[in-house]
DNA sequence: CGCCTTATTGATACTTGGTATTGAAATCCT
DNA sequence: AGGATTTCAATACCAAGTATCAATAAGGCG
């Protein structure tokens, strides 16, 4: 069985990738971009990363799409607001598959996996900060770094 | 008078560059460099600057002094922590001298002026929220987005 | 004060990350 | 099925940053 297989029928076998991929290439559907293999190979790749990713590691991953397809389709899912910039500690730039939404990473130094954290009213403190200081607050970027759970017990 | 007259003598006419420059040649001293012409210069223009800056405009405002010598020279404030990054909206990393120490930043995006904003305990809401999620958070990296005093007025 | 060790410089070549171009192929609509 | 149009892939290209290395300059020490 090659490597490939994307059997786009049931989705029994895994729950994973075929499923978000279908659902992500829906939702470029919807704003007016065709549905393509290589377009597919890209999110399906990107949904396989289970940490935050470099494009480059997607062109590695995908040596048979060309590089300015990957780039492309970052961007396009960037722009759909499908695929969200994270940015590391140490100032590197890298991509994560998003549900969308605003929301913040908790990103491990250890094994460098990211995990969202909703529900925290970061915001509120913000705004009332910045207003202090005469400033009007519109956006704010923001990331949490440290230990996840899991190692954290190790 | 020549636009770069940097008499090191008395501080009355600039209380601006020179006497920055001296105290962060100092500090690097302090930490075994030397105290040469062409890094004096990145320092003055780093100061100079009146909003984060790129490396390269650094470079282009020094045709004088090579690129490397820039590079270098930028790398070593950031070592030494008297020159921070800064992160803008649309994902570019810029720098900015700093006064050291922990801080966030206030970037207009009207005008592009970045501002300090201390004494606020955003450490501690983080902590609870970090911890509430089953994470031993070690650090973040915050910037905040809006308008300026300044920009607000007009 | 002048020599000697060593850090530093700058020109250039190189690496890396990302974008523009362009002919060819695939997709969607009817 | 036909045909306009998007999308693809290969390549060339560009920008940002780093490595190399001979020449130079700082600063310590006799």
């Amino acid at each position: 069985m090659p490597a490939a297989a994307q059997h786009t029928g049931h989705n029994h076998p895994r729950p994973r990738s075929p499923a978000v991929v279908d659902d992500i290439v829906a939702q470029l559907a919807a704003r007016g971009c065709r549905d393509t293999e290589p377009r597919r190979l890209v999110i399906g790749a990107a949904a396989a990363q289970g940490r935050p990713f470099t494009a480059e590691e997607l062109c590695a991953a995908l040596p048979c799409v060309g590089r300015a397809t990957v780039y492309r389709g970052l961007r396009l899912l960037v722009d759909a607001e499908l695929l969200c910039r994270v940015l590391l500690e140490d100032g590197e730039m890298r991509y994560q598959l998003s549900h969308g939404g605003h929301h913040h990473h908790l990103l491990c130094v250890a094994c460098g996996v990211s995990a969202d954290l909703d529900g925290c009213d970061v915001e509120g403190l913000l705004q009332d900060a910045a207003r202090t200081a005469g400033f009007q607050m519109s956006g704010h970027w923001l990331e949490i770094y440290g230990r996840c759970g899991a190692c954290v017990a190790i």
